[in-house]
DNA sequence: AACTATTTATAAGA
DNA sequence: TTCTTATAAATAGTT
């Protein structure tokens, strides 16, 4: 006679029966990894995941590509030390970054943003290294750059109609004053030169 | 009335709203971590996480106890190269990504530099809300102006002191031209008016 | 691989 | 954050 086998939840302990052990590996693994991609889509993240099987075998998942990268980034993270706790079943796996490790995110991220404009306005990537909050000021200077030189050159423009019309209006007076002049001479002329 | 909303599916794609984003990133965080620590009990794996969130935290997992002996592992495998993409069987994800998505990438990464700045300059870490390109640009434009507005107000003020001396000049202008006529009619007067 | 009954995870809302 | 609850997803046991 067959028994119907409910659907229940499992116990939290290592599958004894090898083949349901494989194949639970198989379908939580790619859960495991839809998961990370999904946490670093949605929230912005930078995920890396690492799965040794039982077997010997690696998968692994590495969000911005490259799993040395994100290896890296731990390790400066951690100052090499290692600073890496665990977490095998208790809330152990927190890091707050103290003020120079911020820093130096920063400057990491300075740098990828400077890559992604560098890409934008370059044309192309390459192996860029600049890697310091002074290069990208500079960059973001010529950048603000643009946005100011029409308006820096309208003033300009203006200003010098402003000294020509000054200069007109100099020639201008002085053609007068040199008409007064001579208008006063005639009339002293004309007054008193009939003597 | 008050329309219940539902709690539908939601977009593969990364949150804006920072708020919802956070605490996204809290849930699915835990998620994940649980997740990653189950495969390790049940199908006897060994599993490391590692998160990198837009703030600048890290959260990892290593569930044989420590991160470093996990990377030796994984450079072993690895024999050093860095070949590690993305996982093993999905064929693949791309990472020759397409105009459209390296926009979006850089707008990301924008976003972050931005909380960066405002992290530097604003005095501290809280909940920031703007989060787009013009956001930035507006925030850059403001950095810009204490560089530019020293010059700015001189050429302003040279400006100013050109429309003067234009109305002093305008107003000499004036007063000789008045002058020329008069002495013009008396002219007149004093050749004809004799008659 | 596919199929479902169930269990989990989680998006909204507070 | 944390809690609640309606829904969406994951997945254990089965085919």
């Amino acid at each position: 006679m067959y028994v119907y086998m409910g659907r229940g939840k499992i116990q939290l302990k290592r599958i004894e029966n090898p083949v349901h052990r494989q194949v639970t590996f198989c379908k939580r693994r790619a859960g495991l990894i839809k998961k990370a991609k999904e946490l670093s889509v949605l929230c912005d993240a930078d995920v890396g995941v690492l799965v040794f099987s039982s077997n010997g075998k690696l998968y692994d998942l590495a969000t911005q590509g490259n799993m040395q990268g994100m290896i890296d980034k731990y390790v400066k993270f951690t100052g090499g030390a290692q600073v890496t706790e665990v977490t095998e079943q208790e809330p152990r796996d927190k890091h707050v970054l103290d003020a120079k490790e911020e820093i130096n995110m920063l400057k990491n991220r300075i740098t990828i943003l400077q890559e992604g404009l560098r890409f934008m306005y370059g044309g192309g990537i390459g192996a860029m290294s600049i890697y310091e909050l002074d290069a990208l000021e500079k960059y973001l200077e010529g950048w603000m750059h643009h946005v100011h030189s029409a308006k820096m050159n309208l003033m300009f423009q203006e200003m010098q109609q402003l000294k020509n019309k000054e200069g007109t209006l100099r020639a201008t007076n002085k053609h007068l004053q040199e008409k007064v002049d001579e208008e006063y001479r005639r009339m002293i002329t004309s007054i008193y030169g009939i003597n």
